[in-house]
DNA sequence: CTGAAAGCGCTAACAC
DNA sequence: GTGTTAGCGCTTTCAG
C-alpha cells in the first residue's frame, strides 16, 4: 500500500477535457491560457494528486529543479568540522526562493569519490557546488560535466569559476602578526598538501617570513582535523623547543595545537603564541580562545551559489571572487 | 569553457559502428552480445567520455540510482545534534556497493518542509528514508509519493514501514533505575509533543511512575536542543526544588539539565540523579558521565536503508522492526 | 547475437 | 487560446 502508480498529465488533461499541451501550460504557468481551461487542468491536478514527473521533464527541459553540494570527504569529517555546516548553510541561503533544492553529498569511507563522481555526471542535478576537494583529478572530473560547477577554493584548473579568501596574504598577514607580538622562532602547522588551501597559507607564512628576514623551515604538514593538529605541533614542539610561535592553518588543528602544547608543559599564549585560521566557533571555545584568521564559510558558499544560480541562467559570472579576510585578536596571540 | 555539450547514446552507436540498441547492451552489461561489438561500444564510451543521462534512463526504468536521506530539520539542527552524522553513516553503510548513491536533505529554516517535499514528490530520486519528522502530516505526504520510503522512527500513520526502539519500554527502565537508586521525587524533560520519541518517552515515564505507586505529574516539555532541555530542567528544577531525579528524553538534553542544576547551585548526581537517552558520544563527554539508555541511530538508520533496499527489489521487508535498547549507568545515576 | 521500432512523460514549436 | 506533432535519450520487446 505504499507505493501507487502515478497519475500523468496525460490523465490531467483528459480529467480536465483539454490537450496534453494545455495541461502543461497551466502547470508551468505559461501565459496564454483561457480561465476556464485553467480551472477544469488546475481542479484535475488536486483530484489525481498529478505531480510532474522531473524525468520526463528533465529530458526536455535539461532541468531538475535541484542543485548538488558535493563535498568529497567521509561523512566524519563533513559532520565534525565547523566548516561544513556553515559552508552548506551559505549555500541554502543562495537558492532560498528560487524553487531549486539544494542536495548535500559526501563520500562513504570506503567508496572513494567514484560514486559521487558517477552521480553528478549524471546530470541527476542542475549543476553543484563542490567544497573541500583534494587534488585537481576531482575537479577535473567534475567540471567535464555538461552542468555548471563552482567551487569553494581554488580548484588550481584554470577556466573553473571559485570563490576563494587570499590565503597567501591572510596567512602572511597572521604571521606578521605573531612576529610583532616579538616571536623569535615561529613554526607553522599546515594543511594538507594536496588542497590549495593547504599550500597557499604555507606560501604566504613563507612570505612574511622571508620578508622580515627570517627562515620559515619550522614546517609540519596537518590534515585540518583536530588530531591531525595536536600530532604535527607536537611533533614540531618537541623536536624544536626553541619555537615560541605558531602559525596553525585551521582553528580546529590549533585547538589541537594547544592540546598538544599542554602535553610538552607550555602554555597559551605565554610560553608559545598561537594564531588559526578560519574563526571557527571552537576559536571562541578554546581556552585560551584564538587569535585568527576570519574565513566565512556560508558567504564563500553563499557566493558560489550566487554564481552558479548566474550559470543556471545563461549568464557567466565573474571568476574567481576573492573575500577578503580580516585578523581577528584574542587572547591566544 | 565549463559545460560541454554531452555526447549521447547515439554518438557511441555510431561511433562504434553499432545500433543503439546495442550499444545500450554493453552498457548495462546485459549477457547477449559479441566481443567485439562490445569492445568497439567501450572504446567508444570512453573515447567519447559518454555517461548516461539519468532523465532518459529513468524514464524508461524508473530507475535514479539515488536515494535520499529527508530530514525535515533545519541544518543548524541536523548539524548540532549527533543523532544526525550518526544516522547518515548508517544510511551511507545500508547503501555501500549497491550502486546506489545517498543523498541528505533538510530544509532551509524559513522554507520550511514544502520544498523538500515538492522535491521528493517529483520522482527525483528512487527512495527515501525519513529522520525527525514531526506531526503526521509530512509522513502523510511523504508516504503519497510513488516511491518507497521508510521511516527511522514511528510515523504514526499506520501502514507505514518503520524501524524504532521501544520507547515506552526504554523510558519505563531508565526511569525505574531512578526508582531503584532512592529517589524519591522524579521529573521529567520530555522531547517534542509533536514527535512520537517525545510523547511515547513520556508514557514509559508515567508508566513506570504508576507501576511504582508514584505520579509522574512533574513534567517538563524540551525540543532535543541543549538550550531547550537546560530551560525546561531549569523551570522544573526552580518550581520543584524537591526533585532530586530527572529523567530527560535525550543526552543533549541531558547536558543542558546539568548547566541548569549548576545554575541553581545543585550537583550531579549528589544533589540530583540524572538518565539521559541516546548514550550519544555527550553521553561521555559530559561532567559527570551520563547514566542513559542506548540508542543507536547509525542501526537505527542502516536497518531503515536495508528495509528500502528490499523494496526497492520488490519485496516488502517486515514492518516494524523494533530495535532492543539498553540501560547503560555511568555517573549521573 | 543484433537491429528496428515503440514508447517512458513531458515540453515546445507550429499550425489552426 | 488551443490542439497536433515532434522529439528529449534511453531501454526493451520483437523479429530476424
Amino acid at each position: 500500500m505504499s507505493e501507487r502508480i502515478a497519475p500523468t498529465l496525460d490523465d490531467v488533461a483528459r480529467a480536465a477535457g483539454v490537450s496534453r499541451a494545455t495541461a502543461s501550460r497551466v502547470i508551468n504557468g505559461v501565459v496564454p491560457v483561457s480561465r476556464p481551461a485553467a480551472d477544469a487542468v488546475r481542479k484535475a491536478v488536486t483530484m489525481l494528486g498529478y505531480r510532474p514527473n522531473v524525468a520526463a521533464r528533465a529530458l526536455v527541459t535539461r532541468r531538475v529543479g535541484a542543485v548538488v553540494v558535493l563535498v568529497p570527504e567521509t561523512e566524519d569529517r563533513v559532520f565534525s568540522d565547523p566548516f561544513f555546516p556553515r559552508a552548506y548553510h551559505g549555500a541554502l541561503e543562495a537558492f532560498h526562493h528560487t524553487g531549486i533544492h539544494v542536495l548535500l553529498s559526501m563520500s562513504h569511507p570506503q567508496d572513494g569519490v567514484g560514486p559521487m563522481l558517477a552521480f553528478f555526471l549524471s546530470d541527476a542535478t542542475d549543476g553543484a557546488i563542490v567544497i573541500s576537494h583534494h587534488g585537481q583529478d576531482f575537479a577535473r572530473s567534475v567540471a567535464a560535466s555538461s552542468r555548471p560547477v563552482v567551487f569553494v577554493g581554488n580548484p588550481g584548473v584554470p577556466g573553473l569559476a571559485y570563490v576563494d579568501v587570499d590565503h597567501v596574504h591572510s596567512a602572511a598577514t597572521a604571521t606578521r602578526h605573531l612576529l610583532s607580538r616579538g616571536a623569535t622562532v615561529i613554526g607553522t602547522v599546515t594543511g594538507p598538501m594536496d588542497m590549495t588551501a593547504g599550500v597557499e597559507r604555507l606560501r604566504g607564512f613563507r612570505q612574511a617570513m622571508a620578508q622580515a628576514g627570517r627562515s620559515g623551515h619550522l614546517v609540519a604538514e596537518g590534515d585540518f582535523t583536530f588530531a591531525g593538529g595536536e600530532a604535527a605541533a607536537f611533533d614540531l614542539l618537541s623536536h624544536h623547543p626553541q619555537i615560541d610561535a605558531l602559525f596553525v592553518a585551521s582553528d580546529l588543528m590549533a585547538s589541537g595545537a594547544i592540546r598538544a602544547a599542554e602535553r610538552l608543559g607550555r602554555r597559551v599564549p605565554d610560553d608559545l603564541l598561537l594564531v588559526g585560521f578560519d574563526d571557527s566557533l571552537i576559536a571562541t571555545q578554546c581556552i585560551p580562545q584564538l587569535t585568527t584568521m576570519e574565513n566565512r564559510p556560508d558567504v564563500l558558499a553563499r557566493t558560489a551559489g550566487q554564481m552558479l544560480l548566474e550559470k543556471l541562467n545563461g549568464r557567466e559570472p565573474e571568476s574567481p571572487v576573492i573575500l577578503p579576510s580580516g585578523l581577528i585578536i584574542r587572547e591566544s596571540a
